[in-house]
DNA sequence: TCCCCTAATTGGCAGGTACCAATCTTGCAG
DNA sequence: CTGCAAGATTGGTACCTGCCAATTAGGGGA
């Protein structure tokens, strides 16, 4: 049992209240929803700030706080290839095709902020949703801070074994999405004609202190696979 | 000069001293810039979720509240064309190909939450980047909303027309990402090979109410264009 | 010298108050 | 009945206080 903070509390019953409503249903008042539920304004406010960010009330000054249209996209959440797939309600598989301990190299020791000549532990896998191929996904990560997974299972979510045997909590990613011509080899293993395209996401997955945990390369076939979210206007700089 | 929140003139102001500063290195404590600002502490913290929602900092509880390593994508702000254009150093410009009033139809009046017999606006552009093409865009726009704008200059921003003269602000929008292969008449267009692949984005405007506005498909060369953000773990649901 | 425990530091959460700014509603004037 | 203006409503900003939780630094003991 997590104990919980009042404002988290709050979000989940308000969620709970407003499911089923239909768009543009207002809320109570920031004032009444204080009231009934025996907390501060401020509170009320922490709790609206994050159904805000994540896209299910609006607000208007002036006229109050209403229930968010259906969202198409859950906004981007941070997730692994496994919760992903779950969402779309299709059934997350792997096949491992390579592992490994390699010298990082020019490129990967880039982007994982480590010495060329550091060692990474390489993963390429084959993702497999509901039976069929999804995607090719290539890993790196610092050897050092990994010791032992390349002997570790895995057919799962690699995030949730960094998380438990490692440690190793990624909090925020940047990602580069290109569209790219696959390459005869790609094409074959992902089961699409040659000369398809596909989309592909660069990211490097950063720990709360914003230091790179891990690199990878995701290839999606382009008949199977979209990348939905919300954006909103950001404030001037 | 727009009278300005007290949160927003110390964001500019910390992000202004951070200036400079190496990633990681240490901002003051909040206690500590409070009291050299005068200003609340709750103030600062408010200035401070801003910086770090922008990904300019990062904060650590019990450690203290530090410069974020130089983030290669801007996170994922709301930009047109002319604003995306430009960020990358690049003069946006922009070929009419057609503009016209039609009736809305299916798909269209479903992502406007129109009515399919509605007349909507819609505007075909080549846009370019340097003097070369950049992508291919069709917009569509509920007529009611935007009387006159066929007849408008389109040469230029489309948001900033919008705003200026006809008062929509589009606070947000949801977008679909693909990768797609290219139709001749496409790729003719673009000046790529035939049979190269494009980066296909559909986008949903909406106003800070969340209802529709605008609906963009939007065709990039995928040898010039590509798409950075950030992404956070979000809160357990 | 090394390790662990404690105390101080720092951000996170929660309550309260006051006033401002945008919006909506009501009622009066025409 | 229409249109506008004044007032009430609602979210936004700002201040304050107090305490909790995670982290770090320092001191004492093995």
């Amino acid at each position: 049992m997590a104990r919980q903070a009042k404002y988290e509390e709050l979000r989940m019953a308000l969620l709970a209240e407003m499911a089923g409503s239909p768009p543009h249903t207002p809320l109570p008042t920031e004032r009444e929803i204080s009231a009934r539920h025996g907390v501060s304004r401020n509170t009320v406010r922490q709790a609206l700030d994050a159904l805000e960010a994540a896209g299910a009330v609006y607000r208007v000054q002036g006229a109050g706080t209403f229930v968010a249209p259906a969202v198409v996209s859950k906004s981007l959440a941070l997730t692994s290839f496994s919760e992903d797939m779950r969402d779309r309600d299709l059934e997350p598989a792997s096949r491992l095709l390579a592992a490994g301990t390699v010298r990082a190299g020019r490129q990967v020791a880039g982007l994982l902020e480590i010495d060329p000549e550091a060692e990474v532990v390489r993963v390429s896998r084959l993702r497999l949703a509901d039976g069929a191929p999804m995607c090719l996904e290539t890993v790196h990560l610092p050897a050092q801070r990994v010791p032992g997974l390349a002997q570790e299972d895995l057919s799962g979510s690699l995030y949730e074994l960094l998380s438990v045997r490692h440690g190793l909590e990624i909090g925020s990613a940047e990602q580069i999405v290109r569209a790219v011509d696959l390459a005869e080899t790609e094409s074959a293993l992902l089961g699409v004609p040659v000369g398809s395209s596909g989309l592909r996401v660069q990211r490097v997955g950063l720990d709360r202190r914003e230091s790179p945990v891990e690199a990878t390369t995701t290839l999606y076939r382009a008949d199977r696979y979209d990348i939905r979210f919300t954006v909103r206007r950001a404030a001037r700089s």
